[in-house]
Order: structure tokens, then sequence, then C-alpha cells
DNA sequence: TATATCTATCGTAATATTACGATTAAATTA
DNA sequence: TAATTTAATCGTAATATTACGATAGATATA
């Protein structure tokens, strides 16, 4: 196997989820972070910026791009990134209704 | 491989995306929804909520106790777990800082 | 047009993840 | 003690992920 069960989940879960699997890899936080840090669009130098190979991040890229966090446009020669706001807002809300939830819970064990 | 290069990352990084490499599936994503709407501590009744078999769902937990998101404590014969709420917080607090780094960002792409 | 640059994709290999049935281990109950 | 209950672990299988070198494709430059 080794494929998950989106249909047995809600919406909202397979979301977070999904989300969260995108940010799960220190190589894309290292990106995000990095897109957030220039605040705007980069264009082509995050290949220099992380110690993995070309093929490797572009791979990361692509997957960040599938999440729909990133966004990737042609500039000339090289490709221009941003992080998507509207997907950034949503991961967002998300992830702190999610964190929220819980808050005041008993220590119990 | 498969195997992430966690040396060439920081510790931020690495803490940042192990932690959502663990909510990174509907179904944990489910379990800890499940622990923090009952407000405790639950013993035994999460692979009844769960559409997924028994030891898949102990594989799950076992996910989330190895990423320190919950405990677990044997209770005669059955296993009390609750949210590590110390953990949570960490969590909370990193994915928090993480997302607000970019708050004011243009899109331009 | 030829060359250089930049990024995506392909091919490959190793390891990880997801899922389940069967079994085991531990504790309770009859 | 024997049977039952509960959860972890084992074994297995299929798919996913991570990583890299090599190649291809697209655009700019000489």
């Amino acid at each position: 196997m080794g494929v998950t069960k989106t249909t047995l989940f809600t919406e909202e879960q397979n979301e977070l989820a999904r989300l969260a699997k995108a940010i799960g890899h220190p190589a894309r936080v290292a990106i995000l972070q990095y897109l957030s840090k220039v605040k705007g669009c980069v264009c082509g130098d995050i290949v220099e910026v992380l110690p993995l190979s070309q093929s490797t991040v572009s791979q990361h890229l692509k997957e960040l791009k599938k999440a729909r966090i990133i966004k990737g446009e042609v500039e000339g020669v090289s490709v221009c990134y941003c992080i998507d706001n509207e997907m950034w807002g949503k991961a967002k809300a998300l992830l702190s209704q999610f964190f929220d939830i819980s808050i005041g819970d008993t220590d119990c064990c």
C-alpha cells in the first residue's frame, strides 16, 4: 500500500493533513522561510541557498506547487517563485484553528 | 534513498518539519481532534472512532507518540491516551511563528 | 546560428509510509 | 487456571518519498 485512504475522512481533515505534509520536510520549510524572508518573488536563486542538488530542489518546489502553497512563473530563462498568499492564509487559518481547539486540555496521563 | 538529510538544516527547520509531518495524515488529524474534543484522556475507544483497522490505528498512534505529540499510559487492560500539552504548545508556537513571518507579502507572480 | 544558462523531467536506487491480517503479550474476568 | 479483552508488534505488500546524475527543453546571448 503506502496510499492514504482520503475518502474515509472529512474534507477538512484531508486538507489539513495535505498542507501539513507539504510543510513536513526541512527543505520545504527552508524554501518557504526564504520566500517569506525576501518578501516577494525569487527568480532562480533558491537552488543556491539550499544544500541539495538542483534536481532535488526542483522536486521539492514541485511538491509545494502541487500543494498550491507557492506559485511559479516563467520569467525569461529563469522561474519566478513566490508564496501563494491565498493558500498560505488558508493553511494558517486551518492550522491555527486546529491548535486552538485543545487549549486548556488537562494533561492527565 | 527516501531518507531526509536533516544534518543540512537548522534545528528549528527540522523540528517544524518533524511536527508537520506527524500531523500530515488525515487519520492522525482525526485522532488529535478526537483527543482534544474529549478534553482529557481516552482509554481505548480511538479504534472505534476511526475507519481503519486496529493495527493501522495503533501504528498511527505510535507515530504520534514518537513525535511526542501524544502520551499513552497503560490503564489496566487498555491504554489511556492524551495530547502532550508541552509538545502541543511547542508545535503551536513554532507553526504560528512560521506562518506569521510572511504576513503582508505581496503576491507578485 | 551556435552557445550558454536555467529549470523541469527522466531514470534509478534506497528508504519510508500506509494498511491489513495474524500473532503475541499483558491484564482482567469467569 | 482458563478464557476473554485490549493493544502492540510482526510479516507482508503496495505505493510514496527522497535524492542524485543525466538529459531535455526553453530562452537569452555571443
